[in-house]
DNA sequence: TGCGCAATTGCAATCGATTGCATTGCCTCA
DNA sequence: TGAGGCAATGCAATCGATTGCAATTGCGCA
């Protein structure tokens, strides 16, 4: 800046104006900076702005790993978020400073925020980070949560209707004649846990009780359909169908059974959750319950401005739909 | 900071010095101010830090999209690749920017550079920008990118050896019996075109002319494969094997073969590109080029840094390898 | 001719850190 | 007792922008 300031013969106090389009500066003058400003290639020093302004266009985002695994990011339903909190952060002006977070270190999630980098934090996965997520929230630390919506919730959440998913799914397979439905999903999680309930809830509407047996503890990680199908046909539980807390889970699920040579969805019918993209193209198509990235980035990114706006915490719902395809039993390919 | 100082009675330059570990203050200080700015849960302010020092630890990462489709981030490829980047970016101690970029402006690639928020700048997705980013290049702006190499290739380019890559998928092909291969990408980008150009060669190798009507360009879209097939069926043109230059392709041209009651691989033959993690979950699970994720994400990383350090300019090719699955005809499941 | 007002522009403080140099004690040794 | 040395700290400039206030200029009007 102090070099356009230089050529153009003014001070920089000018120049900022007549960058900032500021009324004060004469006409003639100002096309002379921006005329040379062009030229130079010259792109104010955000830093510097930010530091003057006391002010940010950068938001965190932070998507947990788990170290013990060294798991990389290959669940597609968090890849696809990502890639729709990045369109919908950009479509409003803001940078998207992005991060891996361990699952063991939460206090790292404060850190962008603490030291002035962004202005707030939208955290993709809950975990069970939950008593440290309201100590943050207590802190006025402006983060929102991409998960379950709880009792004790100081933090901002937003989230699908995981009761309401997990019911609609539960009640398809029902409708559809299967009695024996396993669950498949890690229940010390909230999402996973809230699904499940709804996942009850639908059985006792059929005066099912819930058998223990058919619940079996899978992590998201891509080995975990395996594992599940494994630890099912280990104990030596009959089942004909199976609902999967994540589409990635029911698809791992469904290549091990067709190595067993078990049909979907003639001997297992399977419903999955997320609808990532490749739950239409998979065979079979796969039956789901849609959360829609799209109403779920900018629901984030609304609530992360209305928190750094001054309103009060106020967590969202979103609406859950079912998306009927071929893996429940339908005949569509 | 300023409140530190205040407390603990010392000047700011104490306080900064004590944070930075400096052996010019005393033990007793020391502990007394860190202990102070732990429990104000103070943490320095990098943006006045990095406009000081005049450095920063910031790399933007940039992921087209085009804007007349509004496509959003969807090939998992791409995606697979920004989490690959996460890792390596934040194992060696950099934040990641990330944006889109419209393909129509790349012009705004260099902004995050120019505006001193980022020290280097990796751009996933070359098109057709090869003149434009040879005029980066020339302004010394530190990028690096993910394609094709060319011949007169002023700036860093990592990529796979996508020659090869297009010759073993095709000689694989070949060595099966198949003789009417298509091809299907948009030969207008460098990375399908070189894939094609393997494909010619392997086809010479064997006497054979390559086919005009066997190549079908298709965009990388979701849509890609849908299009491409019903553009061969219409075309009325014979083939036995397809090679797609990219799995999302393979998969969506199989999934309509499949409604067509096209046998893969029995009617035709598929080899894709990418060996993205639902290609081993795909049925018939997809033969395919591997590149690898990680190593690409390293190579990527450690070009931008030997470029920020000065190094000259010097473009990386990773080596292929073909991953034999069922789509080509192995009985495999 | 002189005064006041409006239009431009410059000066200098400020944001929150870092760091060269000056300063202040205090200890040691002659 | 005084000079020199060392350890610890403070002062103030600096990074690159923004902005309140002062200063300059030119003009209209009495």
């Amino acid at each position: 800046m102090a070099d356009i300031a230089r050529l153009a013969g003014v001070s920089t106090a000018t120049v900022s104006r007549a960058l900032n389009h500021s009324p004060l500066v004469n006409e003639e003058t100002r096309t002379r900076i921006l005329a040379l400003a062009q030229s130079l290639k010259y792109a104010i020093n955000v830093g510097a702005q930010n530091l003057r302004m006391r002010q940010n266009r950068t938001v965190s985002v932070m998507i947990p790993f788990e170290r013990a695994t060294r798991q990389d990011l290959s669940d597609p339903f968090l890849l696809a978020m990502l890639g729709g909190l990045a369109d919908a952060l950009t479509e409003q002006g803001f940078d998207m400073l992005f991060s891996r977070i361990g699952t063991d270190e939460l206090d790292a999630a404060a850190a962008p925020f603490d030291s002035g980098r962004a202005i707030g934090i939208i955290l993709v996965g809950q975990w069970g980070w939950h008593e440290q997520l309201n100590l943050l929230a207590a802190r006025k630390v402006p983060i929102v949560v991409w998960g379950a919506g709880m009792a004790d919730q100081l933090y901002c959440c937003v989230g699908s209707d995981n009761v309401h998913g997990g019911m609609l799914a539960t009640e398809h397979l029902l409708a559809r004649g299967r009695r024996r439905i396993a669950f498949l999903g890690d229940v010390t999680l909230p999402e996973p846990l809230q699904r499940y309930q709804g996942y009850c809830a639908a059985l006792a509407r059929h005066g099912i009780a819930p058998d223990p047996r058919l619940q079996v503890s899978a992590s998201f990680l891509p080995s975990g359909g395996v594992r599940a199908i494994e630890a099912l046909a280990a104990g030596g539980v009959a089942y004909d169908a199976l609902f999967a807390s994540s589409d990635l889970l029911a698809m791992t699920a469904i290549d091990t059974l067709r190595e067993k040579g078990i049909r979907v969805p003639e001997d297992v019918a399977v419903v999955g959750y997320d609808d990532i993209a490749h739950a239409a193209l998979f065979h079979p198509r796969l039956t789901t319950v849609r959360q829609t990235i799209g109403a779920a980035s900018q629901a984030l990114v609304a609530s992360l401005r209305a928190l750094i706006g001054g309103a009060p915490t106020q967590s969202v719902q979103l609406p859950t739909e079912l998306i009927v395809r071929a893996s429940c039993g339908v005949s569509q390919g």
